[in-house]
DNA sequence: TTAAATAGTACTAAAATAGTCCTAAATAAA
DNA sequence: TTTATTTAGGACTATTTTAGTACTATTTAA
């Protein structure tokens, strides 16, 4: 099914509640009542969009978590790279793949270009689209071709 | 990691083999020793694709299974769509979805505007393409815009 | 000094996936 | 008509991934 995780679902969630909301800094706490999500999954989602540098942190009392830029500059590529690594479609595609498939699999290099189609297209809806339902993005084209170098 | 199983890429080995090979019918058997891939395997996968529409099959001696399409016609898109169901990369997006989320969550529908994104860039890559590496695809565009409605 | 909050890591349980096996049905050829 | 070949379909097992939990350390405001 081309399956992503629930924590990437989740995540669009929480940015997309720390965004609605005015408050600069929401502790990881606050932010699971207000979405429903468990706090130990809130936790862990906060901490990886953080590595990401999706989210910055602040440590001890009062503390808590901040979007780094506005919702227009987060792409959901970006979100889904941060929970689940790089978009990488099959074994195959990922850097460090090791194909045991015996004869002449010209397959590979190829899902490369189906990938970076993918990715290309996840680059371009931001968090701010998925936010405001129907208000449409501006056009995007996405040339094949030039994913080939 | 936005991952595909590793039938899906198989999937491709096999119809890349069919494809280039001149004749009109092949045994499973036949298809796993070309490829490599375990018998059992590709017996599963090849009911999938006769499932899908994508190969008929003939049962019986000297019976197999044919592509219904040239390669430039089976998408990506469609292989996928054989091994894995309809492309829905979250809970939300699927139509069966029952999302159990508390409080105005308005994500839902916005997947479904990523996944559309996503399927475009799939349907429009081709068997054909994934076959010969370094020739490239005519370009194509995925106005995004098109895809609210 | 204490309470509130994140950082990091390790672990457990549940779900999905891969892979196997078996039986039934269809067909070509002997 | 019988036999060998080949697909159809479903049930099952093992493996891997993912989700979710728990615990300890560190940081900082009051």
């Amino acid at each position: 099914m081309l399956r992503l995780g629930k924590m990437t679902d989740y995540a669009t969630v929480i940015l997309s509640y720390m965004a609605n909301n005015k408050a600069p800094i929401h502790a990881a706490l606050e932010i699971s009542k207000a979405t429903g999500v468990a706090l130990p999954s809130v936790s862990k989602i906060l901490k990886s969009l953080v590595k990401a540098k999706v989210l910055s942190s602040v440590r001890g009392a009062k503390g808590g978590y901040s979007l780094i830029s506005t919702p227009e500059k987060i792409t959901v590529a970006s979100v889904i790279t941060a929970l689940e690594g790089p978009i990488a479609l099959t074994e195959c595609s990922s850097s460090d793949n090791q194909c045991d498939q015996v004869s002449g699999c010209t397959i590979g290099g190829n899902w490369r270009v189906v990938n970076e189609s993918v990715q290309k297209a996840l680059e371009a809806v931001t968090l701010a689209d998925m936010m405001s339902p129907m208000q449409a993005p501006q056009e995007i084209t996405v040339p094949v071709a030039s994913l080939y170098h």
